[in-house]
RNA sequence: GCGGAAGUGGCGAAAUUGGUAGACGCGCUGGAUUUAGGUUCCAGUGUCUAACGACGUGAGAGUUCGAGUCUCUCCUUCCGCACCA
């Protein structure tokens, strides 16, 4: 019989039992504790990287570990199908999106079956497929209804190479996310979600969500930037400039207002002035892609119009300056150069008065000569509320403004209402009609799914249904008149905010989702890159709370426990293609077999690290299975019957302990740690002492037997195919998989415990010491040490220290 | 600028609650096996020292019997946000 590991053969022979089997598909199961384990799917690019390899390997090893503790696990696959890559390859390669990305799942696919992930593939799907958009069809014009989805012509982020709108979390340092252009202003009708409405529940429900990083908790909260203050009305004619201010207490040293230059109010009166409109189309078209905009120069000028204070009624000017953001507050600012160093910049730059109105104690002059005073302290010059501290003069001057209508208290989000439009032909078309008499009418139930004509020809980088009458042209649902379909699609961060509740109805043709989908919600562990910590994961949030409200979902949050694993480096740089310095799995696969991958994969780095490649890395994981195949090859088997009382020699309990502390340490790291690495680590060194016990006596046998049986359990998760295999060979039976081992206490339990002994904190001595000695005995013990007492004798004690069972510290003089 | 994370051998890393720093693996050195290369096995491997021992976790201080771990100051790197009123 061949005892050389061929991973090859070994490997797909079981997956092809798996998939025989159907080993891992599962139903909701009552007698059972669910646990719903998902990796962000992929986007069908053509070929899985090892950052894919990393992201499904994590997912799979705690999918496998919550198997073996007897959970009814769920672990979809899917494809996120939709989006522009497939609209470059088209024009690129002359094949339509829909086949280009049909052939890319079918090969990723079987790339992610050959590395035996436990996935119930039953439940496929991919965002592509009119079976699965037609049900976020349908849910839009739910929302549509309920007026949480609201069309508005609207400036947005227009990328002209790709011929598309850009959200703005799609903008980075004002270029385009995917292709790196400069981002430019285009006024568009579009569709939008009223994510706001949701603003404050979404950072509210971050404080619930204890088991995700930290960080990206705090980037969701910076995101969706909550702060509290006031609106203030400024009288202007018989109308008023409103302005959000955080700092009301200060409302008495405002001294101008400052303007974006797209502010209605602006633009009104640049109609009538030539260097006015100049200068805004100057610092309007400027702004945009500079990287550096915190340092840029503060540019104004003054609109030669004349606000009033609301207080005061002193007249204001009002300037428009290239600071102030349109999309943020009302756009406009109250200006208090005396305690905004911005303010202070710009008036000084312009000749503006600085009055100042806080100070740290009551009538302090401050230096206002170098820049703004920024201290919330007592307030001066302003009138009857001088001398009231920042609490005091916010809720006092605010009460003052609500009496006379000029202002109330506000809180304000920096989070913008979701624009969902694209004016890209590869994803879901938005069910929406427009006609002239009835305006956009959302198409009827009995109309979807609006199905994307999928035989097309790209002519260019526009949308080929744009110029396709036989999709457009329609009759309007209400009143039958001639009329315009939309040609936009969605954004496909829409597909993917609710494909992880869709994996449970996934066969359900009537609903989008029905009770099977509150069996398995919440996900339990999600896994996927520190890269969605906010757009995707914010959005899906987002959708998850549209879902409840809609009777779809019971729970309030989508992910309970979040993992976001580290980039795959090599040479210490992400790989990339651009770079070329990627590593093909596939190759690795064909070479070392799966299990070598899984392996290095899961003991280079813990999982939320970044990992280093590394070539002789994997040579060693290759290497420690190798060595584990002709241990427990070598071993050779066999039935071991154990005495009713074995009489453990030490050796063989010193054995059998290791077995059984590893047992609970890898328990630790699979489960509550989630480090693999350390998991792996102690399975290695456990296997180290196997293969250095004796194996000729019945008790070695039977001690060494049971290491190995804990071995093969434990390492399961990360190298199913080798544990399965070698399993077969040690017992004659098939792996049981449903057993994770559990520690004997009476292995664990010990006689003698090592004890270091410090003399000043310095390690001089070890010394075994029974386990029932109390701190005296410890003490005298160590004290006896011969070399502890070379270091002792001609010294005087003043203390000791004793940890019992662990260290002895002797504290000399 | 603001926010977050991190800095430990030649390398990836470990040290989970303040208690033996460097587990595990890579690499390297020496040896065995082999016709040879590769594989495999054994031994060694933080720095200085002949040795006893001393020193050692980015730098500096502090708390403590004891600090990689806690506190303060500083340096560096990575990540996120960035004129947010």
């Amino acid at each position: 019989m061949s005892q050389e590991y061929q991973p090859q053969t070994l490997e797909q022979t079981l997956q092809a039992e798996w998939a025989q089997s159907n080993r891992f598909a599962v139903h909701p199961d009552d007698s059972r504790e669910k646990f719903y384990c998902l990796a962000m799917f992929p986007y069908p690019s053509g070929k899985l990287h090892m950052g894919h390899v990393r992201n499904y390997t994590i997912a799979d090893v705690i999918a496998r570990y919550q198997r073996m503790l007897g959970k009814n696990v769920l672990q979809p696959m899917g494809w996120d199908a939709f989006g522009l890559p497939a609209e470059n390859a088209a024009i690129q390669n002359q094949v339509p999106p829909a086949e280009w990305t049909l052939s890319n799942i079918a090969d990723m696919r079987q790339q992610l079956a050959r590395l035996g992930f436990a996935y119930d593939w039953s439940r496929e799907l991919a965002t592509c497929s009119p079976e699965y958009y037609r049900w976020e069809q349908w849910f839009f014009t739910r929302l549509m209804e309920k007026g949480l989805a609201y069309k508005k012509e609207a400036d947005v982020n227009w990328c002209e190479t790709d011929q598309t709108v850009l959200a703005n979390e799609q903008v980075v340092d004002g270029k385009c996310w995917r292709c790196d252009n400069p981002v430019e202003r285009k006024a568009i009708n579009q569709w939008f979600i009223k994510i706001t409405d949701y603003a404050q529940e979404l950072l509210d429900d971050l404080d619930a969500l204890s088991d995700w990083p930290e960080q990206v908790r705090t980037m969701q909260r910076n995101w969706i930037g909550r702060s509290e203050g006031a609106t203030v009305r400024f009288p202007f004619d018989e109308d008023h400039i409103e302005v959000y201010t955080t700092r009301p207490d200060t409302l008495m040293g405002a001294t101008y207002l400052a303007l974006a230059p797209q502010h209605p109010l602006v633009q009104a009166a640049a109609a009538d002035n030539p260097e006015l409109e100049a200068f805004c189309q100057q610092i309007g078209t400027s702004t945009v892609a500079e990287a550096d905009m915190a340092t840029m120069e503060k540019l104004g000028m003054d609109t030669g119009l004349r606000a009033r204070h609301p207080l005061t009624d002193e007249p204001l000017p009002i300037w428009v300056a290239n600071f102030v953001l349109m999309g943020y507050g009302s756009g406009a600012v109250m200006s208090v150069p005396a305690h905004d160093q911005r303010d202070w910049e710009f008036a000084s730059k312009y000749g503006l008065p600085i009055v100042q109105v806080v100070s740290d104690t009551p009538e302090t002059t401050a230096d206002l000569s170098t820049g703004a005073h920024l201290v919330r302290g007592p307030l001066m010059q302003s009138g009857r509320f001088d001398g009231l501290d920042f609490d005091a003069a916010f809720d006092a001057i605010v009460a003052e403004l609500d009496t006379k209508g000029l202002g109330c208290r506000s809180v304000n989000f920096r989070l913008r209402d979701w624009g969902v439009s694209r004016q890209r032909y590869w994803g879901a078309p938005i069910p929406v009609i427009n006609c002239e008499a009835c305006g956009a009418v959302p198409v009827p139930d009995d109309q979807l799914p609006v199905v994307l004509p999928t035989d097309v020809e790209f002519k260019g980088v526009g949308s080929p249904i744009k110029e396709m009458p036989d999709f457009y042209k329609t009759a309007c649902p209400r009143c039958e008149a001639p009329a315009t379909r939309e040609t936009d699609t969605f954004d496909t961060f829409m597909e993917s905010s609710w494909y992880y509740a869709r994996y449970a109805s996934v066969k359900n043709s009537e609903a989008m989702l029905d009770q099977e989908a509150d069996h398995w919600l919440q996900v339990d562990q999600y896994v996927g890159g520190i890269e969605h910590a906010i757009l995707h994961l914010l959005y899906a949030r987002f959708f998850h709370k549209l879902m409840r409200d809609a009777g779809l979902v019971a729970s309030d949050e989508p992910f309970k426990r979040l993992l976001t694993q580290g980039m795959v480096l090599k040479d210490g740089a992400k790989m990339s293609k651009s770079r070329g310095n990627t590593v093909d799995p596939q190759a690795l696969i064909d070479r070392y077999g799966a299990d070598t991958v899984r392996l290095f994969s899961m003991f280079a780095a813990p999982p939320e690290q970044s990992l280093e490649w590394s070539d002789s890395g994997v040579e060693g994981a290759h290497r420690f299975i190798k060595r584990l195949w002709r241990l427990v090859h070598d071993f050779n088997g066999g039935a071991i019957e154990l005495p009713s009382d074995p009489q453990w020699t030490d050796a063989q309990k010193l054995l059998r302990r290791k077995i059984h502390e590893t047992i609970n340490k890898v328990s630790d790291d699979y489960g509550r740690r989630q480090t693999f690495n350390t998991a792996v680590a102690a399975v290695m060194e456990l296997c180290n002492e196997i293969s250095r016990h004796p194996t000729q006596e019945p008790l070695d046998r039977a001690a060494v037997s049971e290491g190995l049986h804990a071995v093969l359990r434990m390492l399961w998760p990360i190298t199913p195919h080798l544990s399965e295999s070698l399993w077969r060979s040690l017992t004659g039976s098939d792996f049981v998989e449903s057993a994770w081992p559990v520690a004997d206490e009476t292995a664990l339990s010990r006689e003698m415990f090592e004890v270091v002994v410090q003399v000043n904190g310095k390690v001089r001595g070890k010394i075994q010491v029974p386990a029932a000695a109390d701190n005296a005995a410890v003490e005298a013990l160590a004290k006896a040490n011969p070399n502890v007492q070379r270091f002792i004798e001609a010294a005087t004690i003043k203390k000791v220290i004793v940890i019992p069972q662990k260290l002895v510290n002797i504290v000399a003089q």
